[in-house]
DNA sequence: CAAAACAGACCAACCAGTCGGTCTCTAAAA
DNA sequence: TTTTAGAGACCGACTGGTTGGTCTGTTTTG
């Protein structure tokens, strides 16, 4: 039975990201979880192994959603307002996985990094291909140059795993839809002549909109 | 004299960034800077104050640029432009410190890291305030809440700690250019009514509006 | 010559990973 | 049905290597 395992992951996530993957011991870990060293090592063949796997269900999911996003639209606004949106809204389901991704990811072995790597910059591509499409499109400000922009999208949602509360002021869905406005608001070209306008386009009437 | 103690601090700085701290020995950053383990324990008290003086070098210099910059100007829109500004450029001057910094600070001791926190908490207040203050005067889009759209622009010039490169495709004042213009499209409202016309104030002619 | 700066052998603690062994459960053999 | 055989799950004492830090002594500096 694979129950253990499912154990021993959720509480080193939990440990991992108070105490980060350096402060914790697999002992430590194995009396959180009530196991011992040889149940622990019988699922994982490192604690290395352990920190690979965590990383790669985040990172899996993210990818899968961003390839779904962009094959449903076809204009580059709906394409990069799905993509940020989903993307916001992983914070919420995978926090913890998140942390521990962005605050350990150099203490991969490099036979699990190179795979990570992969999968990371394939999603960086999607998003800077989104860009490029909507400067060819017009909808979005040909002065931008792509790279910095992608780059400040990208940092910019990332950034959430290190405020996001699930009890905190805004939820998720809210911070979501700021994001879209800004991001909106600051690349699409004011002079879009394509099929949708651009106050339509930019806010599905979001939350913020709404008060006073 | 401190010339070993500046020597210490700057191998083991490169060590850092490299290999993350807890990748690094002592003996390691000993070796490395032509010491020996009387030598850094005569400058520092443990492996734990190195980490911290790193921590401190650059948020101090970052706190202090944005308190001139807050002080110098009267307008919002010129606060967040010289914030900004200042604060991308400090990815150039300190990019080593900034990614021991981000990747390392959860390993600070209790002691050290209230420290940090305080100075690091006082930027950010410094920034929700210009909003703050931008909105009151009309300048900014009141309906964005002013918490998430600082984080926004937080989590957007923090990451550069993650890729930008001197030898890279673009200087860090075209990124610091095209930051401050994305970040001017996102927040300005667009009847800004004051002094200062709309497109005077967002691009101080940045490099990309002359390109082709 | 006194104090600071540095050298380097040494140590105690810790920690990831191992290894021989047990327990349980299934399924084939008797 | 009972017995036997075997595989997978799990246990926990042990180890070998590493690491941060100390301590005594030596050199340099003012």
């Amino acid at each position: 039975m694979a129950e253990l395992r499912e154990t021993i992951l959720k509480t080193s996530l939990e440990l991992f990201e108070q105490k980060g993957f350096h402060g914790v011991t697999v002992n430590q870990i194995v009396a959180a979880s009530n196991t011992s060293k040889g149940g622990f090592y019988h699922h994982f063949q490192s604690k290395d192994e352990l920190l690979f796997v965590i990383h790669d269900t985040f990172i899996t999911y993210v990818l899968k959603e961003a390839k779904a996003a962009n094959e449903i639209h076809r204009s580059p606004i709906k394409k990069i307002q799905s993509i940020i949106k989903a993307f916001v809204k992983v914070f919420d389901l995978y926090k913890p996985h998140i942390s521990v991704f962005y605050q350990e990811s150099n203490y991969l072995k490099p036979e699990y990094e190179e795979q990570i790597k992969r999968k990371r910059d394939a999603f960086k591509q999607m998003v800077f291909h989104v860009i490029e499409e909507g400067q060819e499109t017009g909808d979005f400000r040909k002065e931008l140059p792509m790279e910095i922009t992608g780059m400040a999208i990208l940092g910019m949602v990332n950034w959430i795993y290190k405020w996001y509360s699930r009890d905190g002021k805004y939820s998720i869905d809210e911070i979501a839809d700021v994001y879209v406005d800004i991001i909106l608001h600051a690349v699409l070209a004011t002079n879009s002549v394509h099929e949708e306008s651009l106050q339509s386009q930019m806010l599905e009437r979001p939350f913020f909109t709404n008060e006073k």
